[in-house]
DNA sequence: CGCCCTTTTGAAGAAAATCAAGGGCAGTGG
DNA sequence: CCACTGCCCTTGATTTTCTTCAAAAGGGCG
């Protein structure tokens, strides 16, 4: 899971491939609504979606939590792991979650050794950065900020095989969509009621079906390209 | 100015302070209102601001315009400019500006060779993006939003000596303040005045005056350590 | 079947946007 | 020196968006 992960973000050697390869991932599973780990925690560990949904995020003083970013399946938490600091955020189990870590100080040597490793670290943390931006970009209209985000999800699960053409588990509620957004499960209901109606979307079985993802995309002006941004 | 930044984020070496003070800096001045560069320029350049305030921004479809990052005399832009990318968002200027930039492929060499200068570049870029998660965070209220940015402005500001214990000049407009927590600069002004009535700030000549910061910072929720982590 | 969790819907209320107008202040030019 | 202009801030009135509160309807699972 971590190589491929690189392997999408970076060109790597035999050689690099092969010193990923070789790293020790500890597993550990985590529960839904469960954290990982928790704000203030050391950063000395790298940590891995290795399967299930979950998500950094922090509390408000009003008790409710805000999500900043939703990690699937193969996305890092812990960057930055390299150049230790504290975590500034809790990590979560947004569904049933399998998790990897390894140690930074291993990672951090990998990453001085080897530019293609070096390199697959610095664009998981511009992607990151960039995905965090658009947040801040679609807040201003809910039903902007709903379509982004699913698109989002869709193009990002795409290129790991969590999403066909037409259709992706979505695991997560409504609620949890909406402490992503700051916005109530009240509200994304009526947005994802529109979508409904309008003939964007449907959502059966905790499965998303684009009917017309043309117009999602609209909706949302989404443009994957700062997904990838090195890449053309 | 390069070098003093790299060192509030690192400690460096005699030889790294050397290496840095020898990079060859270019620099280009821009009028207030003026983009430095646009969304989609090649990265390849690491860029710092030598004088005035800027911010990173994009456009949204109707014509708002976003800030997402807000940078001061020293800040960094284009961190990611190392491992190859295109700029996410155009780089402006809120007011004239004294804009330096060095090459990106200088700057990935030197944090290649010395560690000190990798760990300065991967904390900056902590930084920003501890401060994004801030802004998501602080996004729920406009009082809370605008106490935050005021106490996370002064706190920067007096880091690198823009700011005294209870003032610092605030060259920005309240629509550009607008601009980047999403609210329309109307609103701004009705959050200030309630600030001003509550004696918690006071706004005079393009200067900001902290009357209580103890409850200014009660009011954004401010805690410091997100500025620099890997301190304690 | 019954329970819990999630989604849905309605009605009322709060927060912020929008629209519109006036005022202060600095810079410019007569 | 004063009028003019442009930019920014302020204020009021109205409207839109989203929240809050409350209740009911599904849906999976023991």
């Amino acid at each position: 899971m971590l190589i491929r992960r690189m392997r999408l973000l970076s060109e790597l050697t035999p050689d690099e491939v092969a010193a990923v390869q070789a790293i020790h991932v500890d597993t550990v599973f985590t529960p839904h609504g469960r954290a990982i780990f928790k704000e203030g925690a050391a950063s000395n560990r790298l940590y891995v979606v290795l399967d299930g949904w979950a998500a950094k995020a922090a509390l408000r003083v009003n008790g409710s939590r805000r999500i900043t970013s939703i990690l699937l399946r193969g996305d890092f938490c812990g960057v930055h792991a390299i150049s230790g600091s504290k975590f500034e955020h809790d990590l979560i189990a947004l569904t049933d979650c399998k998790i990897g870590w390894i140690s930074g100080a291993v990672m951090a040597d990998l990453a001085a050794r080897y530019p293609g490793i070096n390199t697959a670290l610095w664009r998981a943390s511009l992607v990151e950065a960039a995905m965090l931006r658009k947040w801040l970009l679609t807040s201003d209209d809910a039903y902007h900020a709903v379509a982004h985000l699913l698109c989002e999800l869709v193009t990002r699960g795409r290129e790991i095989g969590l999403a066909t053409n037409n259709n992706m588990s979505l695991p997560i509620t409504q609620e949890q969509i909406g402490d992503a957004l700051s916005l109530t499960s009240v509200h994304i209901s009526r947005v994802i009621r529109r979508m409904r109606q309008e003939g964007l979307i449907a959502i059966t079985n905790k499965t998303l079906w684009i009917m017309d993802e043309e117009e999602l995309q609209r909706a949302g002006q989404f443009d994957p390209s700062y997904l990838c941004p090195w890449k053309k």
